[in-house]
DNA sequence: CAAACAATACCGGAAAACCAGTAGTTTTTT
DNA sequence: AAAAAACTACTGGTTTTCCGGTATTGTTTG
């Protein structure tokens, strides 16, 4: 930024949010706005260009948005991101921000918000749309406090259906029945409010059980 | 240590073996050698004195050898912890070192690997003995180089199925066939070398791909 | 422009997971 | 010693995964 001006980039396969954005963001004279409707075409061009802002969508046609993200932090890493898209997912939030995102804001959200937005997260913070707080607010699973402990049984069974044992195999390995390792398993689902192994070992894996 | 000698504790619960790892190690007069046949004993142990070396097998009746070699080097980083087991499965050498653990023996080793191992161990290296060398040396899947590429189609259906979707469900999302999604998870697994989904989850947590 | 890769879709069958219970025994804790 | 927690085991049933193919249509790319 060697002047007062702002480049602002919109990253959305859909014209009709690009024309909205860009009607919202003629409100700020001092932001210049671009629009891309491929993810690799916006790779390219901050390549050879500087862009402070981007708003990008997360589901692209040609790249995911957590993989732009990643892309644009690494090539640009003064360049705030802020994802955008229609419904918000929990873990799709958190891929972002991880990924070096800036905010996540709901296509939803009113005009004020997302200049608001805009302008706080300008300013280095971490910005969410409103629908998007009152999920990340909550609970997640037990981002904070506790996470459930688990016997010692329960952790070892863990750690071999991590491994890709089915319950047979681990029954034969501890010299146990098949029910019993059926049941742990469902302990262990309840204790961690998993649905199945796929969700129980990226939790597990997440929380330094594994 | 403030003299030359070198406490050093065995944690087994098979008498046999640490009878077996005594008689070795009189062979180094400055050695003082101590036992405990469970877990809990040792860490109450190590809260009132010092204690250089642990060999520590990981199967124990009370706790996880993973858990107690976590436990350990908490309340005393300056200990040297050996892992110690019957069969060598990587997964498990992978988790003792990742809790801290200098190295990893099988019990079977010779009683000059042994010895050198401690020797090397205490000189600050990472240990391994023979038969372990050649099972952490060999593929494990793709350590280094090229974790396989996943294309754009498989990475998102990899993050469904890591949110514990199923596949009538990640069809339903993406608006595809099911024999879809059965194609694109048998592929995604063929590529990761994994036979179900918590394997797959796991190589795909630990590998930052999701 | 071929060749390779990606994405789509289908079939049938065996194995495993998942669900909702119940219940006895052992170990730990109070 | 009583209560609580952990560990064990079983029944019976539904859903999903997993395996082994095959095959068509685009899209990249050498």
């Amino acid at each position: 930024m060697l002047d007062d001006h702002l480049t602002l980039a919109i990253v959305d396969d859909h014209p009709v949010v690009i024309e909205g954005l860009k009607a919202v963001l003629k409100e700020r004279a001092y932001i210049n706005t671009l629009s891309f409707t491929a993810g690799k075409a916006f790779i390219d061009f901050i390549k050879e260009h500087t862009v402070d802002f981007v708003l990008l969508d997360v589901m692209l046609p040609d790249i995911s948005g957590i993989d732009l993200c990643r892309e644009i932090t690494g090539i640009a890493p003064d360049t705030i991101v802020l994802g955008l898209s229609n419904q918000a997912e929990r873990s799709i939030i958190l891929q972002m921000l991880h990924n070096g995102a800036s905010g996540y804001l709901l296509k939803n959200a009113s005009a004020e918000e997302l200049l608001g937005c805009i302008e706080e997260a300008q300013a280095g913070k971490i910005v969410f749309s409103n629908e998007v707080k009152t999920i990340m607010a909550k609970p997640s699973r037990f981002d904070l406090r506790g996470m459930p402990s688990l016997t010692r049984r329960e952790k070892e069974i863990l750690r071999l259906i991590a491994d890709g044992k089915t319950s047979q195999q681990i029954a034969a390995v501890l010299f146990l029945s098949v029910f019993t390792i059926e049941t742990h398993r469902r302990n262990i689902f309840q204790k961690l409010q998993v649905k199945n192994v796929a969700e129980l070992v990226k939790v597990a894996a997440g929380n330094g059980l594994l």
